[in-house]
RNA sequence: GGGAGUUUAGCUCAGUUGGGAGAGCAUCUGCCUUACAAGCAGGAGGUCAUAGGUUCGAGCCCUAUAACUCCCACCA
């Protein structure tokens, strides 16, 4: 083996093998069980970032484990057309030429997207692949490929011909600069700093006036009332009254809405149903007129006048110039306040009334919430489910159509002719009503989500009732951030119910933001952000997984640092040169590797299997449980402390040894760098396959061997105590030799004192791991040398002669902390066991384990007396 | 305004059904011991945010409080 591992001289190979031999493939026809993972689809023009990486990490981790534990393990992959923000960046690109999306018509347009996508598209998949991702490539789906189009328009036909799909004239989010309308949660409230105008309305036939606020003067040509709170004594009189809309000099009426807040402003509020959606529900509840006063694009129409054709803002400073010269403004404040932004371009939105498309949500989120509720999907972590709740129960209709002309086009047909609206699964001919051929297709596109919420079923054939969708559907776990809870995950929740009468995944695991090292979110603005594509240069691909996994816990945000990616490539390092030592002493040594039932297994042999075994099984758990953070951290604890520090150098002495127990330590190093290996696999699937290549006896991959499974027999749990005594007795040696300033390179004579046949059975090993020159078993203090420091346990006692260690002060003054330790110890065990309600309540088991260190700690105790005495 | 989360070592975070406070990094000390100096060994460092309560026993359960973070709502 080479002497470290360079994972760029490996990966790209590696993955080529296993795609080559087809292990990434999956079989509809298998009986195998199937675990299924449908990818989140990223945006087809967007470049990995750390976010992806670590979301596909998480992933694969898992699928690569149940692939090992003999599922059908599915990954499938695809990616999003993303339309509104595709079409932002498109539009933007064309501008630069002078060129607007207008100018040019939708076919042209269409062209111009599609050239996009050609031009920039499919290199995040590539990307994916240098993490190791197991997809099967074959199932790869895309939301506006064909197959994709079909289920797009199933599912519209489906809620159109339900009636859920409704189209309505309402106040909707409109981006004055995309020139389309969101549905509310692309809404982004930003605080913003303005102004709040107090505006005076003269009172009609009368010389007084009101004071209205507003943030928005501009809209006062779509003013129809002022609203008070009925409950408002001040106004009380004047509800029923009119005042007189100035410059339009128009009057109208004061009314009572228990909307309008008695404390804030002045009580009193102008009322503009076609731009504010308050103002349009006080207008409804009052059978008010709706006065559009501003245009698609932003500019004011000719309800306003002379200000007609000024954008919003120039109408607004005008506006108040002109108000201010009539001395109708009362003052002006400074006001910062929230106002929706578009998510895409971040401009200011206007609500506008418009004629939209929606479905109808009540019937759609009840089942979504029940669902969740009985528990059919499961949301981790919990908590989740709380917010999903949240908005489901508070939910308005979904706008799904978007002024734009990428995307799925909305397959309504209209009849020239008769004005009678067709959804068919085709696109319709003639006029099913008048039989009129003059038809004209809505020009609008469907929001990008509504393909999205039918991914877990579109991928696998929806609608058609394919054997992958029986296989598959519905599928296992659905891992997601969780900022898209609402755009996403509840959405494909009440599609899936709706259109497959099915949960389209049982499990939901939510998981975090990746931040930078101090906290931060990663963003081109800080330019904070890591390229995960540099971590795989510099440290590979399998640190760069290890790396975002160690540490996180589900649902919970996450920092990632270059420090962290080294100190995973260190571990990768610690892997390789540890299975490097034992590969080539197996090599070196030319023995057969026997199979552990066959082996005379030694104290640390037993102690290793011993750890092993737990080590599976809490491995097990946390991956069951999708917990891969914490997988992280119990392999990386197993392979670098128990397996290197402990049982690697207690094997050294039988290692450089002949026979029978070189056999067996061999046999069982490479037995547990097997096990090791196979656990770690699904987190860092290169440099395991690499390694594991080198194993004696190997199969043809690690991808497609069996995880580990934890087994009673082999659990020592005597031998296991016993091992951890000595570790005990060696820590406690090191410990003794750095406070008597021993010089790690400096080996000391060893006198061992103990009835346990165990111990007298491993003194080398006890000589190895406490740096020992001699060894020699006595048969009590008689026998050992003047003049020892003297290091105690319950089970032995070892003698260090003097001449090798240095002050003997020092070494009583050892001693005495040891015994004060000691004493507190017992004073503690006593204290519990002395009270009565301890000994009444706490379980029995409890009791007799402090009963049984009470017996210990007493031995040590006057194990320590007797040291100290023969020092003194 | 409503909701959720977080608060444990200098930093980043674990801490399962309540039963002796843990890891990694950083730091200090000693070691190039024939896998690894990308390493080994040892040490120091904590009123578990605060105040009450329940319990034989609380980092964990209950009640308040504080600070920070996020989500939802959007009072003109």
């Amino acid at each position: 083996m080479e002497k470290s591992f360079i994972p760029s001289n490996y990966e790209e190979k590696i993955y080529k093998m296993w795609s080559e031999k087809g292990y990434f493939k999956t079989d509809d026809n298998t009986t195998k069980k199937p675990f299924t993972i449908v990818m989140p689809p990223p945006n087809i023009t967007s470049k990995l970032h750390i976010g992806h990486a670590y979301g596909i990490s998480i992933m694969d981790s898992i699928t690569r484990y149940k692939r090992m534990q003999g599922f059908e393990a599915l990954l499938l992959p695809g990616t999003d057309h993303a339309a509104l923000a595709t079409e932002v960046k498109v539009v933007e690109r064309l501008a630069e030429r002078g060129i607007r999306k207008e100018d040019i018509g939708r076919e042209a347009f269409q062209l111009e997207m599609e050239k996009w996508y050609d031009e920039f598209g499919g290199l995040i998949l590539n990307q994916f692949k240098k993490v190791g991702i197991s997809c099967d490539w074959d199932r790869y789906a895309f939301t506006l490929d064909e197959k994709r189009c079909k289920s797009v328009r199933h599912s519209f036909y489906d809620l159109y011909n339900k009636g859920l799909i409704y189209q309505g004239s309402r106040i909707t989010n409109w981006c004055s600069t995309c020139k389309t309308a969101l549905s509310d949660i692309e809404v982004e409230y930003e605080n913003d700093k303005g102004h709040i105008w107090h505006i005076k309305y003269p009172i009609e036939n009368s010389d007084k006036y009101i004071i209205v606020a507003t943030t928005r003067p501009e809209t006062m040509f779509g003013d129809v009332a002022v609203a008070v709170n009925p409950k408002d004594k001040r106004y009380k009189n004047l509800v029923g009254t009119n005042v007189i809309l100035p410059i339009v000099n128009k009057p109208i009426p004061i009314i009572a809405d228990s909307y309008v807040s008695v404390e804030f402003g002045t009580g009193m509020v102008k009322i503009t149903p076609a731009h504010d959606p308050n103002d349009y529900e006080i207008g409804k509840r009052h059978n008010l007129e709706i006065i559009n006063v501003i245009n698609l694009d932003g500019t004011m129409n000719d309800n306003a006048g002379k200000y007609a054709g000024m954008t919003t803002t120039e109408c607004r400073e005008k506006l108040v110039e002109e108000l201010a010269g009539l001395g109708l403004m009362e003052k002006i404040e400074n006001y910062s306040h929230n106002v929706g932004h578009c998510q895409r371009c971040h401009s200011a939105l206007e609500p506008v009334v418009t004629k939209q498309w929606y479905v109808k949500m009540d019937g759609l989120a009840k089942r979504a919430i029940e669902k969740v509720k009985d528990g059919t999907i499961k949301f981790h972590p919990k908590r989740f489910e709380k917010i999903y709740f949240n908005w489901l129960e508070n939910i308005r209709d979904w706008c799904i159509s978007r002024q734009l002309w990428s995307g799925h086009r909305i397959p309504v047909f209209t009849c020239d002719k008769c004005g009678h609206q067709m959804v068919e699964i085709e696109d319709p001919t003639v006029c099913s009503k008048c039989g009129c051929t003059n038809l004209t297709q809505d020009p609008d596109s469907l929001d990008t989500w509504f393909s999205s919420a039918l991914w877990p079923f579109s991928t696998l054939g929806w609608p058609e009732n394919t054997k992958a969708l029986e296989k598959f559907y519905p599928t296992d776990l659905m891992v997601t951030a969780y900022d898209i809870i609402f755009f996403w995950v509840a959405r494909m929740i009440f599609s899936g119910l709706e259109y497959t009468d099915k949960e389209p995944f049982s499990d939901v695991l939510m998981h975090g933001l990746v931040r930078d090292e101090l906290g931060r979110k990663m963003s081109k603005s800080l330019g904070n952000g890591i390229d995960p594509l540099d971590i795989i240069n510099k440290y590979g691909a399998d640190s760069l997984r290890f790396a975002l996994l160690i540490g996180t816990s589900v649902g919970m945000d996450s920092r990632f640092s270059y420090d962290k990616a080294e100190n995973a490539s260190n571990f990768i390092n610690k892997l390789w040169n540890a299975s490097r030592f034992v590969i080539e002493n197996v090599n070196k040594a030319n023995v057969e590797i026997k199979p552990i039932n066959e082996l005379k297994l030694s104290l640390a042999d037993k102690w290793i299997l011993t750890e092993l075994n737990s080590t599976v099984a809490a491995i097990t758990k946390q991956y069951d449980k999708y917990d891969v953070g914490m997988a992280c951290n119990t392999i990386y604890d197993f392979v670098w402390t128990k397996y290197c520090d402990w049982y690697i150098e207690s094997a050294k002495p039988s290692l450089y040894s002949e026979g029978e127990s070189q056999q067996t330590t061999l046999s069982v190093l490479v037995y547990v760098l097997d096990k090791i290996l196979k656990m770690l696999h699904p987190i860092m699937p290169f440099v395991t396959e690499t390694i594991y290549a080198e194993i004696p006896g190997h199969g043809e991959s690690i991808m497609v061997e069996s995880f580990p499974v934890a087994t009673k027999e082999l659990n020592f749990a005597s031998a296991h105590k016993t091992m951890n005594e000595v570790m005990t007795v060696v820590r406690a040696i090191r410990n003794a030799r750095k406070e008597m300033n021993v010089a790690d390179n400096v080996k000391t004579n060893l006198f061992v004192e103990t009835t346990n046949r165990e111990i007298k059975n491993n003194l080398e090993v006890l000589k190895k791991l406490a740096n020992g020159k001699e060894i020699s078993l006595i048969a009590d203090a008689s026998q050992a040398p003047e003049n020892c420091t003297i290091i105690v346990n319950d089970l032995f006692k070892v003698y260090i002669p003097n001449g090798d260690m240095i002050n003997p002060e020092k070494e009583l003054e050892r001693l005495n902390n040891e015994l004060t330790k000691t004493e507190a110890e017992i004073a503690r065990a006593e204290r519990m066991l002395g009270n009565a309600g301890f000994l009444a309540r706490a379980p029995q088991a409890l009791v007799d384990a402090e009963k049984e260190k009470l017996v210990k700690y007493n031995e040590i105790k006057s194990n320590l007396l007797e040291a100290i005495k023969k020092l003194g």
